[in-house]
DNA sequence: ATTCAGACTGAACACGCGTTTAGTATGGTG
DNA sequence: CACCATACTAAACGCGTGTTCAGTCTGAAT
């Protein structure tokens, strides 16, 4: 499907009629217009998501996701279409990432319930960023595979991928808790005194999206 | 400007014009062409980005991000162009994660000097990964302000992100080191025994993580 | 044998696009 | 003054788009 590689505007009626060897006027004539095409092409593309999680023994699209990744070849086509209705806004992009985050939220629960996970101060945004966390490489594979010098697609990179990234999700990435302590603190502070919540994170935090707020010893400006 | 909110093939030339007040032709005699003006925008926004890096004390455009999330109002439109640019596969975009990435590989191996951070068994990967990570709630803002129910350019949403972050980052995900053992072992397995290397990470892992691109099939209608 | 619904098409339509063209003001310079 | 580069525009050009139209062909039901 060429909405996956070029994106919905990008391709016209007349193009994928083409690769399937018709006309541009039948295509209309069976899906009413390009949105109906596109309407269909989502759904289609959710239900083999969950014919194949029907398959899977645990539930689940995130463990189907997981099957994608020992054989990546299989489905890349399908994951650039999943990326393009990530990323536009699109109704049926915000039901598939609704029903991501809220299968990641179950996975995490019974890890925290069977003892194999942590609890968090906030499990449900503690779930929102491990979802984000999971589709970044998908979303930016392109980036991903240009820095690696592999496509994403490779065994090389998903293995290579595995170790650092269990890694990350076991140990963390900090010796100490100085910079939770201090964001915590922060945090607790300004709603007791109801302080403006600067965030001040200091030079320690490689993160540059979400912000931790403020450090004791702090150079900043 | 509109190239970050509708993207560049959704926003006209015309459209554009009728914002700055002129003809459409004006900006083509200035700009030589569409691709001469998004070549433009990109270039004063790179720009703008350095010259507030230059602002900061500590060196860095991961810095410069971080201080962004303390003005979120400030820097919305401008997000919004950078997302365009890190998903579209342009040139400046790829030069701008390059940025991006080298200086959260610079911000790491300073952390792990001074026995702030851990060590990593691949530290190229892991600042691959955490730059990933970082931007992810770029990417998905809309996603994440949906699902928060607040946007992300909002100082709630910046609040509520910080401490399950720094949770995630300090202390990890998992409670014992069971299933980074299990992949390591897989890993090392099929390494010395040649063996295709299956990626098996154990069905506790909710990362949903890297994905592949395919060759262009398409599946008519 | 006739009818009829549906698959299917080539040609055309209306429209919006980026761009070109031909031209008009404006204002500084010799 | 004349000259000329520059800022700027209205109108048009050519093209590609999604969609419609008027039919043709096929195959099963009556």
């Amino acid at each position: 499907m060429r909405f996956g590689k070029q994106g919905f505007e990008r391709t016209s009626v007349r193009e994928i009629a083409a690769d399937a060897g018709v006309s541009a006027a039948l295509v209309i004539h069976h899906y009413g217009s390009k949105d109906g095409l596109r309407a269909a092409c989502d759904a289609s593309l959710v239900e083999q998501l969950m014919a194949d999680r029907a398959k899977a023994d645990e539930p689940g699209m995130a463990q189907t996701m997981r099957e994608w990744l020992d054989h990546p070849e299989h489905f890349g086509a399908s994951i650039d279409y999943f990326a393009m209705m990530l990323s536009d806004g699109t109704e049926g992009g915000n039901r598939l990432f609704d029903r991501l985050l809220h299968e990641t939220a179950a996975l995490l629960d019974a890890g925290v319930a069977d003892g194999s996970m942590r609890e968090s101060s906030d499990p449900e945004m503690r779930a929102l960023l491990i979802t984000l966390y999971g589709l970044a490489p998908i979303l930016l594979r392109d980036q991903l595979g240009r820095a690696m010098g592999t496509p994403l697609a490779s065994a090389a990179a998903i293995r290579r991928m595995t170790r650092p990234t269990l890694e990350l999700y076991t140990h963390g990435l900090y010796t100490d808790t100085r910079i939770l302590d201090a964001a915590a603190a922060a945090l607790d502070g300004a709603v007791a005194t109801g302080t403006t919540p600067r965030s001040d994170k200091g030079p320690g935090n490689p993160n540059q999206d979400p912000d931790p707020p403020a450090q004791a010893n702090d150079t900043s400006p």
